[in-house]
DNA sequence: ATTGGTGATGTGTTTTTCTATATCATTATT
DNA sequence: AATAATGATATAGAAAAACACATCACCAAT
């Protein structure tokens, strides 16, 4: 069935996943129950615009209606926004001193 | 109010008359009755993603969730393409002699 | 004046999302 | 072993979308 987009869901997850959120939490701050963002994480949900908006506003993102024809070039903004928000720490040779993984992101 | 995004609504209205359909054309193609896509378009309806979804696909539009700080250069990309972009092109006075950029965006 | 197209609106019924709540199976930590 | 946190799952009820259908006001042409 997949009422959902494949890279709706995936971006849905993969969002909660690196803000590290438990569905838990993430049904804490977007007022949607964790049952309900297990089922649709799930796939096979046919939710409402209203939940989905309510999940991407707390994950920092945003849902849009592009043509189709512009969505290879999007596609390739995405890739490259995406996993360079805590970027993979070079390991570097001496140590920043006051770097700690605090990450607090409560409200 | 307003559960769905601005963007969303106008991308949709826009789409549709640029096709040139009728809200029944739409209709017949899509199997969102007619009522109901003149509900949506008027905003203020919570439609599931199966709707936006399914006129979506006769309109050549695709939805997408995307970080929310990648939008601005997602908007640019989604205003080239919608094809009213070639119109205020400012014709400088003099010309950058050795200014070569291929432009390439369009497909 | 009438026909045909448009979008908007209304009513009643069906469908299903959404919610609240509780529970279960895993896994990890103390 | 016991506790805590995770995601998955179940039930029942309330709320709302989606539906079919009819109708309306408006505007254009014949």
């Amino acid at each position: 069935m997949a009422y959902i987009n494949d890279q709706i869901l995936a971006a849905l997850r993969e969002a909660r996943a690196r803000k590290g959120l438990s569905q838990r939490e993430l049904s804490a701050r977007s007022g949607v129950p964790q049952s309900h963002i297990s089922k649709i994480e799930a796939g096979g949900v046919d939710l409402r615009l209203s939940s989905l908006i309510a999940l991407a506003r707390v994950l920092d993102l945003e849902l849009f209606l592009a043509p189709k024809k512009s969505m290879p070039a999007i596609k390739s903004i995405t890739r490259s926004a995406e996993g360079r928000d805590e970027l993979e720490v070079v390991s570097p040779a001496y140590s920043l001193d006051a770097l700690e993984h605090e990450m607090s992101g409560d409200e």
